[in-house]
DNA sequence: TTATTTTAACTAACCGGTTAATCAATGACA
DNA sequence: TGTCATTGATTAACCGGTTAGTTAAAATAA
């Protein structure tokens, strides 16, 4: 229609702000969690009023559900394209580990906002989580354990319980990230360095083809071969804050 | 000399005090995070006024250090006892291995604090951790370090990196009790179960002996072996909220 | 003008921390 | 051994700053 460049600048300029919003909710929940979180803060961050927030969503507590879904969206959205049929089984595990490595890596918001969710679950209150895995976490896991099963199946891997092979592949990956801010006190170098982070997704997708693999020597090759196909992408920087000096006018 | 008795009331009655609000910070700052935490509910809770807590402990931020500190010197007291020297390096990996999984299965408030204190540390402020860490966890690593380059020396190991060992014994043990609360919405079982974490703990232990060891069918064995001797311990249960409605009376 | 978007200013509740007072065990001393 | 000052343990009541959330009005675009 027409309508397709009049109502432009209102509606897009509103959309702009949501996304601003969300965007510094992301970063303010990521850091500091559900009640540490300011929603002063997010309001400075994203140069807007905080009444602002309360138009957009009604509650602190909407805020942080549409955080966590928007981040989680973004993440999980091209979770699935390493499970290709064109990959053997063993395949399909070793890159979607890599692909897990990855996602982590370049996307550590998410991180933090899901270690977070995790703990809070742990107190029963759920948040808007258990549907968004149904639809997106659920899917992968499928994914995963038809591959192991296949794999299994056809002598590829060595016999094991697939949600073994989930629990290692996530769990090396996850803690790697969750215990490196700790590891830096203990270990003579830093964790989250380029050099360090590339040493580890080498040797955590290598241990896997070793590990998973019936023929050791082959699932090590295959990892290599994947590691030469899937260079490591760089990690956006979020850590540094970037704080929004606002000046507010106050008509005297 | 006498004293042993005489001097008893008083001051161990303080102590008692001490204890108990120490444990309902425990509680409570593993249940809600040291932002989300309340110390009005931590003093209800340890059936104190709320003023004591700032006679014991000389602010919230105190307390919560020496809650982490109490709690982690428990966990990590005997965590070194599986490495003697008596058994073979991987079989004092496995153990360890099976040592850690009991370890967060029985004191996961543990867990909790330290997932709080891990996210923590991202935004940079550090705790009261890294002491500890330095003196409980590093003495634990360099043990693992010590097996896994011993246990690759002698054969029985299969050549791999020690931290890759570390990363996926702790990692699927870690990422098996945070993911929990989710699983329960994605898998059509419940994780922390007595009879899942029977399983768990069993394949976690077997799959390990099989990735580990140059001889897989041995390592399974062997993993077997160790399961027989080292049960699974009752996990506490903690999770129960036991409100303790205290009745103040008051003179009129 | 009119509907939508954005803001400054405000409020009520909450929460960490303080204060001043009370209670009870202890120890000194006659 | 009984009396009383001392001192450690504990409490009720309060304080002031913070923070999530509201309101009413202004700005902006159609």
């Amino acid at each position: 229609m027409t309508s397709a460049t009049t109502n432009r600048t209102r509606h897009d300029r509103a959309d702009q702000t949501r996304k601003r919003i969300l965007r510094a909710a992301v970063r303010e929940f990521s850091t500091h969690g559900l009640s540490g979180a300011r929603t002063d803060r997010i309001a400075e961050s994203a140069r807007v009023n905080k009444a602002l927030l309360y138009y957009y969503f009604k509650s602190k507590q909407d805020l942080y559900a549409a955080a966590v879904e928007e981040v989680a969206g973004r993440v999980m959205e091209n979770a699935l394209a390493e499970f290709d049929q064109k990959y053997t089984a063993g395949e399909r595990l070793l890159r979607s580990a890599l692909h897990h490595f990855d996602r982590i890596l370049t996307q550590r918001e998410f991180q933090s906002l899901m270690q977070q969710e995790m703990v809070r679950f742990q107190s029963g209150k759920s948040g808007s989580i258990p549907v968004l895995f149904k639809t997106a976490f659920m899917p992968l896991m499928e994914k995963m354990r038809e591959a192991t099963e296949d794999g299994v199946r056809t002598g590829e891997l060595y016999p094991m319980e697939w949600l073994q092979v989930i629990y290692s592949m996530f769990g090396a990956n996850v803690f790697y990230f969750l215990s490196a801010p700790m590891m830096e006190f203990v270990l003579p170098m830093e964790p989250l360095s380029p050099k360090a982070l590339q040493m580890r997704r080498k040797s955590a997708v290598q241990f896997l083809g070793a590990a998973l693999f019936t023929d050791r020597a082959a699932g090590r090759r295959m990892a290599n071969r994947i590691l030469r196909a899937m260079p490591m992408p760089r990690a956006r920087n979020l850590q540094k804050r970037m704080e929004t000096f606002q000046v507010r006018r106050r008509a005297l």
